[in-house]
DNA sequence: AAAGATATCAACCGCATGCTG
DNA sequence: CCAGCATGCGGTTGATATCTT
């Protein structure tokens, strides 16, 4: 594992040396010597969160703004939690990117000292190799690769019993799941089909519960609509509890981690409010990103034409209990 | 020991949204 | 309404560490 080391932001500053000349106004790019640490941070320390433009210069630093906040954010950033993650956060962010799909923002917010980056190579890195190794063991020794069920199982073996949920559901409701068995052919198969972007497809459903009586897409007008307000995700047979978000700190920038607005955006993916209210009276169809998302059976799923709308999966993660393993 | 392959991760890039004048 | 700017997000790149041959 290669660790940051000051031979990188030496060996950087060297390369940089010419944008670092004080004649040439030209911004600095690259990896951060320890010198332009201290400045952010002891600006950061003693005037806090501001423009960001206005904190690169007046911190004197030679990077534009957007450089200084991630620096702050992925870096400096005094509640940071540093070193390896634990088994519990690597199950929690399994869990989570099942839900959420690629939406590392959303998964941070729930891992408290922990950064959307870095979530995000840890999955690219390791765990999305380390589930698909699993699942190449487990669908060798007993499982057919063109059911979708035994790929999960094969990824996730303790979600398994949940796609038994997702057929008891599918076989007891209407409309908007598409049939499992016309969900992909075999040679298209995506390794991976139950990691991408699973909120941006039908492969997410299979890992949310549904309390009795209430069936998936029977709640709105449009049966085609999945609402997931009063659904809870399902782990083991159990309830599986999503922590919530990150409330332990005061800074601007966590608050701006809370403070994504409701609906769906123009990028065509969803994103969240706090407020779970007003989530419900904003009502989107949402035609979710899907130029690589919809690999494996999310392909046949595009073809569906499927929508989901009234998402409140905050909500729905807010009003769930800390997950219980988390020593927070 | 050296070279090549692979893993890791910091940082950049492009795009989108929100805010403000 | 529009333009410009700041911010945030996710994908990608590239440098370096580590492993393998």
């Amino acid at each position: 594992m290669r660790k940051p080391s000051e031979t990188m932001g030496m060996a950087m500053g060297i390369k940089e040396k010419a944008s670092s000349n004080p004649h040439n106004h030209k911004l600095r790019k690259g990896l951060w010597s320890p010198e332009e640490d201290e400045k952010l941070m002891r600006y950061m320390l003693t005037n806090g969160q501001g423009c960001w433009s206005d904190i690169a210069r007046n911190a004197g630093l030679q990077r534009c703004g957007k450089s200084c906040r991630l620096r702050w954010i992925n870096y400096l950033r005094p509640d940071l939690k540093r070193g390896a993650f634990s088994p519990q956060e690597e199950e929690l962010i399994v869990h989570l990117h099942n839900i959420l799909g690629n939406r590392w923002s959303q998964i941070a917010a729930r891992l408290p000292g922990r950064t959307d980056n870095e979530i995000k190579n840890f999955w690219n890195s390791t765990l999305k190799k380390r589930l698909k190794m699993n699942s190449a063991t487990s669908s060798s020794n007993e499982s057919d690769l063109s059911n979708p069920q035994d790929i999960a199982a094969g990824i996730m073996p303790s979600f398994h019993a949940q796609y038994d949920v997702l057929a008891t559901c599918m076989d007891s409701s209407p409309a908007p799941f598409p049939p499992m068995d016309n969900i992909s052919a075999p040679n298209q198969f995506d390794p991976f089909p139950t990691l991408n972007n699973r909120c941006d497809t039908w492969e997410g459903v299979g890992f949310f519960t549904f309390p009795s009586g209430i069936a998936p897409g029977s709640m709105g007008d449009d049966s085609s609509y999945l609402n997931l307000e009063h659904a809870k995700v399902g782990l083991l047979g159990s309830e599986f509890s999503v922590p919530p978000l990150a409330s332990s700190t005061t800074t601007t920038e966590e608050n701006n981690y809370r403070s994504i607005g409701c609906g769906m955006d123009g990028k065509g993916e969803n994103s969240f409010s706090n407020n779970n209210d007003s989530c419900f009276s904003n009502t989107t169809t949402a035609s979710f990103k899907a130029e690589d998302d919809m690999s494996g059976f999310g392909n046949n799923l595009q073809a569906a034409n499927l929508r989901i709308g009234e998402w409140d999966l905050e909500g729905l993660m807010d009003d769930l209990p800390s997950f219980p393993f988390l020593d927070f």
